[in-house]
RNA sequence: GCCGGGAUGGCCGAGUGGCAAGGCGCACGCCUGGAAAGCGUGUUCCCUCACGGGAUCGAGGGUUCAAAUCCCUCUCCCGGCGCCA
């Protein structure tokens, strides 16, 4: 959330910010309501300032036991309470309304972000580890159809179980799951991050907090109720992310100078509807509706966030250094930013087997793993999380970011895809091999059911 | 789930209808050869260029000229009982 004092003093670099997002928001309006509703408080505060003199002479007069003095004193602080009732009403009126309104205005890009309208705009950075790749396949397998090969990945019978988008990981598929993990959470801790594992469940008023609502409800998992009802602050919604709970792990809080930076990890589960996301470039894994994922949030000094943003990306880069992947970095332009974001990054992994348009001239197709993002003091100032530098000093916003460390799914099709060898086998990254106990190859399984007697392989 | 007790500033803590005590911490000043101690000032948010004013005692509503204080609803915490993987 913009500072009201912020929109009221720089109305420009706000219009000029809601253009380059391409979002459209009546900031006239915003302005309007905010001029009328400091007169109103205004007006208000007199009236209030009269009605608490005349109220604390009633005091007096009583003690002194004037009776017929405090009894006129009682008449006139009546007229004022109604008077006062009357513009306030309004007045709170007109602050709900700015309220509202401001909750709606997103963040500012930073002013190094590069200006485009959407994400054919994005910036590509640079390449890592293509200089080196591993002897593929001629043809490479999508990891879907291997995965269900090998038998450590199942569609069919998830979506029995649980509907479409969701997948069973299974044997040394699901082992892979639980060795990436952590893997992903040993390699932050080296950073200096400390675990976090949190509550599923979040509040209406934790996913404000961190800008998903009350613009993005319709791709929550709301635990009672339909998304279309009304919800209240305290209703319940599974996690899209664990910078929601993680992010509101502070909220309302001052946190001492001492503290930051404060780094946390936490892996959890995340589980996100999706509507309308399918078709060939989300088969298999790539976009499910529920999918691990190990995430970093960073709370730090406003002055310090350019730096660490940087410090960020280079951590959740360590994950992919380390596994031996090749990917690249992506700047998002203006037009891509989300709502809350002033700048992000995109770590995109290469996957090898579906040649996608967008994709590398050497075939295959990039798939975002991680979205390293700061938000300045956005989320601090929607979540009201503050610092103190000194402990006489009043306390401000600080600065929050976060970055997916990494995106569990996508990182086992880079795994299937990229360390996949000509007989069908899937060799594992040896950074990887000290979780999966000692194991050098995914062989898979022998498939289980009546299934399994009419196949050829 | 039931019964009881709670929620006051960065922290502790008094305050049961009439301007929110006191202490700790922190900062600055005085004092001192220097320090400690001591003394003084400051230490929430909003409006205002400023002077100044307003708000604020878990949240929301009510009673009252006036609510931290009385009443109602809710949230969370603590204790006891019950249930439970």
């Amino acid at each position: 959330m913009l500072s009201r004092q912020f929109v009221r003093e720089n109305p420009e670099t706000v219009r000029e910010a809601l253009q380059n997002k391409g979002v459209d928001v009546d900031l006239d309006r915003i302005l309007k309501v905010d001029e009328e509703w400091r007169e109103l408080k205004s007006r208000g505060d007199d009236l209030r300032h009269e009605r608490n003199e005349v109220s604390s002479r009633i005091g007096e007069l009583k003690q002194a036991g004037d009776e017929a003095a405090a009894q006129e004193a009682i008449e006139r602080s009546q007229e004022l309470k109604a008077e006062l009732q009357d513009v306030e009403e309004r007045a709170d009126e007109l602050e709900a309304e700015l309220e509202a309104a401001l909750l709606e205005l997103p963040q500012i890009p930073d002013e190094s972000v590069p200006v485009g309208a959407d994400e054919s705009e994005n910036v590509e950075r640079r390449r890592e580890l293509f200089d080196d790749v591993r002897d593929l396949p001629t043809d490479v397998e999508p990891h879907y159809d291997l995965g269900e090969k090998l038998g450590i990945l199942e569609f069919d019978r998830a979506a029995k179980v649980s509907g479409g988008g969701f997948y069973f990981a299974m044997g040394q598929g699901a082992q892979l799951e639980h060795a990436l993990v952590q893997f992903m959470l040993d390699v932050h801790r080296e950073q200096g991050y400390r675990d976090v594992f949190p509550p599923l469940p979040v509040a209406s008023r934790s996913m404000e907090g961190t800008g998903q609502f009350p613009k993005f409800t319709e791709d929550a998992y709301r635990i009672e109720g339909s998304n279309d009802e009304p919800y209240d602050e305290d209703d319940l919604w599974l996690l899209p992310t664990a910078e929601v709970p993680v992010t509101n792990l502070h909220r309302e809080e001052i946190l001492l100078s001492e503290d930051l930076p404060l780094k946390y990890q936490a892996y959890s589960p995340n589980f996100r509807q999706e509507a309308g996301e399918h078709g060939t470039e989300t088969r298999g894994i790539v976009r499910v509706h529920q999918f691990n994922k190990v995430e970093m949030v960073n709370f730090v000094r406003p002055e310090e966030s350019d730096e660490r943003f940087e410090g960020l990306l280079d951590e959740a880069e360590e994950v992919l250094r380390r596994l031996e992947l090749p990917y690249r970095i992506l700047e998002m332009c203006t037009g891509d930013l989300g709502f809350t974001q002033a700048k992000k990054y995109d770590i995109e992994v290469w996957a090898p087997a579906d040649d996608m348009p967008e994709g590398p001239d050497r075939g295959g197709r990039w798939l975002e793993v991680s979205s390293v993002s700061n938000f300045e003091d956005f989320q601090a100032r929607r979540a009201d999380i503050k610092y103190r530098e000194e402990h006489h000093e009043s306390a401000e916003h600080l600065h929050t970011l976060n970055g997916s460390g990494l995106a569990v799914p996508r990182i086992v099709v880079a795994i299937l895809e990229y360390y996949q060898n000509p007989d069908g086998t899937v060799t594992v990254p040896e950074a990887l091999r000290p979780y999966m106990g000692g194991m050098e190859r995914i062989e898979g399984h022998d498939p289980v059911g009546e299934s399994a007697l009419g196949s050829d392989d």
